[in-house]
RNA sequence: GGGCAGGUACCGAAGUGGCCAAACGGGCCAGACUGUAAAUCUGGUGGCGCCAGCCUUCGUAGGUUCGAAUCCUACCCUGCCCA
């Protein structure tokens, strides 16, 4: 691969390089001496699920690795008992050191799934943070802050933002970038991912290394989107529930995706699938049904995580049980067991038998609302009672099947 | 340490003794429409209910009152200004 193609693949996935024409030279370097660049992503283990939004940049760490660069993976077990205030408009809760623990396998589990995660391939590593920063002793600490003056950090806007809408701003979040800088230094990154929330982080990285005695070369910043969810507004995020997780199900990512809205198509080809430019724009041209592009979409998703059969698979089960309106019924309803010739009052099925509703109210609000049938046909008396043969399919609202058989 | 302003349901935000389970907006749920997209329209959005009502909720704990989100006291938390 020439350098050219291999910085446009990597220009495809990027929102910001600081530098590009340091990379090109590094990238160049590199070949010349054939030396492996190290490329460092630091990671916050404080969700246990990994989504799209994040496989973006874990993404990016692979296509380095395909090009034959260490992929340099930082378990921010230390800095995760710190909280990364980027983006974010309140403190975070401060984990504990367990709980990290235990998020951190999941993870790993996970993002084998994307990255090469063999040791022996000389591509990846792992370390984490907390092998340095629970060494240092109060003094270093003292002499970490010093390299930093408030008002630089001060000049982000994650801070200026808090100070606006008078959320409370801690000191110990302000430490925060001069760790995850300390991270460059320490493992000597020749890049950083991050994403584009990240690059005053990124950059704290780079001006500590430069200030390293002897200096360190200073790392690339390599900046990936910030992408929006499957609400299309609001980045993707476990907490806002608007993501997909790489490891879910073929068919669940598949519904997701295309209940997105069409806007962001656009985006989420380019960041989250591996479809050509050229095939994609042809499906987003005017005149094509945007369905068609979506679930194109939706394949060159799942096609990543799971496979092209197991893509193909879903996009024709989406086609018979939704597409087209109407549609089969889901393959895979729960079953639920009833007594045969009882009768159950529909709100108790809806509560306590299916589950479907957390209360009474919410059941009754349901029905009213035309959101409840059985085998197709709408339940509209909050007071129906209901007798099953076995084998009846009940419905609420458009997801929620259950199938109540007898015995 | 001092002064001031605040803490209301998922979020934002009204409410300052009874008409408050708490306006309004967002979000969310459901229905219509549709490509299970967007936009739009409609209804809903604390719990229980024999639909008359009952119970819990307005930072926390007490108190005043027939009655408090609303008044008083203490405490906790946040922001701003001064030191």
């Amino acid at each position: 691969m020439s350098l050219d193609e291999e910085i446009a693949r990597i220009k495809r996935g990027t929102e910001k390089i600081i530098q590009e024409d340091e990379l090109r030279e590094r990238l160049t370097r590199a070949r010349a001496e054939k030396r492996q660049l190290r490329v460092k992503l630091g990671i916050d283990p404080t969700a246990s699920d990994i989504h799209l939004g994040f496989a973006v940049v874990l993404r990016m760490l692979r296509r380095f690795q395909d090009l034959g660069h260490k992929a340099v993976l930082i378990i921010g077990n230390y800095t995760a008992l710190v909280g990364d205030p980027s983006g974010k408009s309140t403190t975070r809760p401060i984990l504990r050191e367990e709980d990290v623990e235990r998020n951190l396998q999941t993870y790993l589990q996970q993002i084998g799934r994307i990255l090469i995660t063999d040791p022996g391939s000389g591509l990846f590593e792992v370390t984490r943070n907390g092998e340095w920063f629970s060494r240092m002793s109060f003094l270093d600490v003292i002499s970490l802050a010093s390299k930093y003056s408030v008002w630089r950090l001060l000049e982000r806007n994650d801070f200026s933002n808090r100070q606006k809408s008078q959320e409370p701003l801690y000191l110990h979040e302000m430490i925060y970038p001069l760790m995850q800088g300390w991270d460059s230094v320490m493992v000597r990154a020749d890049i950083e991912l991050g994403g584009t929330d990240q690059e005053f982080n990124l950059l704290v990285g780079r001006d500590l290394q430069e200030r390293e005695r002897p200096p360190q070369p200073r790392q690339i910043c390599i900046m990936t989107p910030i992408v929006e969810g499957t609400d299309g507004v609001k980045k993707m995020s476990k907490s806002l529930g608007n993501y997909i997780g790489i490891a879910e199900p073929p068919y669940e990512q598949m519904k997701k995706t295309m209940q997105v809205p069409d806007a962001i198509m656009e985006r989420w080809f380019r960041f989250f699938t591996d479809v050509p430019e050229d095939e994609y724009n042809a499906l987003l041209a005017p005149g094509v049904n945007p369905r068609d592009a979506k679930l194109r979409l939706g394949r060159g998703i799942i096609e990543l995580y799971h496979g092209a059969d197991a893509a193909h698979a879903a996009e024709d089960r989406w086609k018979r049980e939704i597409g087209g309106g109407g549609g089969a019924l889901p393959e895979d309803i729960e079953e639920k067991k009833v007594e045969p010739g009882r009768k159950y009052p529909i709100v108790e099925l809806l509560t306590k038998v299916t589950g479907f509703c957390s209360s009474n109210g919410e059941a009754r609000r349901l029905i009213e609302g035309g959101g409840v049938s059985l085998d197709e046909r709408r339940i509209d008396d909050v007071k129906a009672e209901l007798v099953f043969r076995g084998g009846e399919v009940l419905r609420a609202g458009k997801k929620k099947y259950a199938r109540l058989v007898t015995g």
